[in-house]
DNA sequence: TTGTACGCGTTATCAA
DNA sequence: TTGATAACGCGTACAA
């Protein structure tokens, strides 16, 4: 591997010069050296190393993209097609602009900061981190941070978030279920913090519109724990029979969901209606196809990047939290109340 | 940021000293010196500066995963969920070792090379690139090289490959469908080179066996391209009437297949018995289940990050083909003939 | 317009 | 048992 020492001794000029020209600061090199260096570096091939560069300008060209490993539902965080699209779309900006993205995965937080720092990456992007996290994150970490669906209280506040119309998603569809006659409509989740809760109260707030009661009873908690999950699904099925409609909070949950409704004999949408959240590769694959709300993953992952970028560059977004747009999409799992009692079996 | 100058400036001793404690080389170092170093370092929160470390070695702790981002069937190469889940295989097994994975996604095997040179990466795992491709990183790239599913031709004779028992699964899977009756099976797939030629073959080599003639028509070949996949399937579902199962070179594909065959009234497997390859979500997911030949992803990209690591200390494997085991699950989409025929709706 | 010389943090080779 | 000191390749202030 040539370097720069190497390129100005064959060419009888100073590393400076050389170094000029490569970095374009040619205000005040002659146009003849100019035009030497820069075919000879293209004949030599020449690559910088990194290295020595991020040693020289103590910074390097990465973005550390940190994941929790922890999770239920997929053996890898990796394996969560929300994640991947996420990651797609981070990675595609960061490489338009130059930037490496380095990878984090680790439940250890302490962990993940020492890599951070060893590597002196230039800034941070966190997905769904809970709060007292971040905060350990903000105390030790000097750099820009954006954070994905991370509802960031205080003691967070020179972070950013690329947030989601969750409450509006949820609220819509809640309300396209209305509006299709039924009235007694389940909320599906594993949980109802940060996320989930925000969806929940958009599902609670169109109820609320519609003057249609909610008692805890309308609460689908699912078990999402490997050795509960089959057991958990039996059970919201039974529940279900009492409801017409059943808002999941995802696309995932929707699909397990209708099987295991399926599994009992409980015909989607024909004895129940069934919507999810997000619009993913299983929402367009399932049969019937899922109605559910459309969120574009990969353009967020390209938002969280270039908000990042434009951190770095001096340019902070005008607010720190900011809401990317959702839509309905009304597919095959959705049938008005009046059809599903006339069919219904029981 | 502390350094180990700093260090060894306030504890009145050399970098050296302090260096080789770091590292464990304490052979000629004093007990006391030994004791005092480390509880110092642990005190401060040293962390080694990554650059100047590699800067000094020559050498990263960096393996580079290659991925062609061209493709017709995601919007990004992420987002298949084989490629998820061999890269947190991946990841899984060199963080345990103490790499770092840094992917590179592109077409352009020039610009590959550059970002590979400038990190000075230690090694590279390639997915499912092919010979030529392969050749140009095996000239310029003296450091270890793992592929996955790459058929490695001539002159990449230092190239270890990570493959699959790809004909014995496709083979296993037709001889089962053969077992329940049928003589007529297609072949779907949308290309017949490496991976689905090895795939094919195994299909040919269970009908010569039992002694089904095959014809080109019994080929399914699917044009995956987005604004041709529509009327592909369609296609493909018309010429399914002549046969009474269809064998699938992926789950993806089985799935896709499975949904226009509903969309045009047959019903699997009543009319028509359909298999996969791979086992992953969506055979899993969808219903009826899918029938399929089972290979284990994750463990694939562990064993390959462990090839590389071995390679790089100094262990190079017995063979430079490595096959992974398949196995054959069944579930619900292959019905024995007889019932079929007694059903078919034509 | 070009060149010299030093610092970045670490490792490694010697010498003491 | 410990310590100077020279690399590693690059960027840059300052000098010429």
């Amino acid at each position: 591997m040539i370097t720069i020492k190497e390129i100005a001794r064959q060419l009888n000029l100073s590393t400076t010069t050389v170094s000029n020209v490569i970095h374009g600061k040619t205000g005040e090199v002659s146009q003849a050296t100019i035009d030497r260096v820069e075919r000879f570096v293209r004949e030599v091939d020449y690559v910088p190393n990194i290295s020595a560069r991020n040693l020289a300008t103590n910074s390097s060209k990465i973005i550390g993209v940190v994941l929790k490993s922890q999770t239920y539902k997929y053996v890898s965080i990796l394996m969560d097609p929300f994640v991947s699209e996420l990651i797609s779309g981070i990675e595609e900006r960061l490489r338009e602009h130059g930037y490496f993205m380095m990878l984090y995965i680790s439940d250890d937080i302490a962990e993940i900061l020492k890599h951070v720092s060893t590597w002196n990456v230039d800034g941070l992007i966190l997905f769904y981190m809970l709060d007292d996290d971040g905060i350990r994150v903000s105390e030790k970490y000097a750099k820009p941070v954006v954070c994905i669906d991370t509802y960031c209280g205080e003691g967070l506040q020179h972070f950013v978030n690329i947030g989601l119309e969750d409450a509006k998603g949820m609220h819509d569809v809640t309300q396209y279920l209305i509006s299709m006659g039924h009235r007694k409509i389940g909320f599906l989740s594993d949980n109802n913090v940060n996320v989930d809760n925000a969806r929940f109260r958009g599902y609670r707030t169109a109820l609320r519109e519609a003057g249609i009661e909610y008692s805890d009873r309308n609460f689908f908690l699912l078990r999402p724990e490997r050795d509960e999950i089959d057991r958990s699904l039996a059970q919201l099925v039974e529940k279900a029979r009492d409801f017409t409609a059943v808002a999941c909070v995802s696309d995932l949950y929707a699909v397990l969901f209708m099987d295991a409704l399926r599994d009992h004999g409980i015909r989607v949408p024909e004895d129940l209606s069934v919507t999810g959240f997000d619009d993913n590769l299983y929402a367009r694959l399932h049969r019937p196809a899922l109605t559910t709300v459309h969120q574009d993953v990969a353009a967020r992952g390209r938002l969280a990047a270039q908000t990042l970028i434009d951190i770095l560059q001096g340019n902070p977004p005008a607010r720190r939290e900011i809401q990317a747009k959702v839509s309905l999409v009304v597919r095959d799992t959705v049938m008005p109340v009046e059809k599903i009692d006339k069919t219904r079996s029981e």
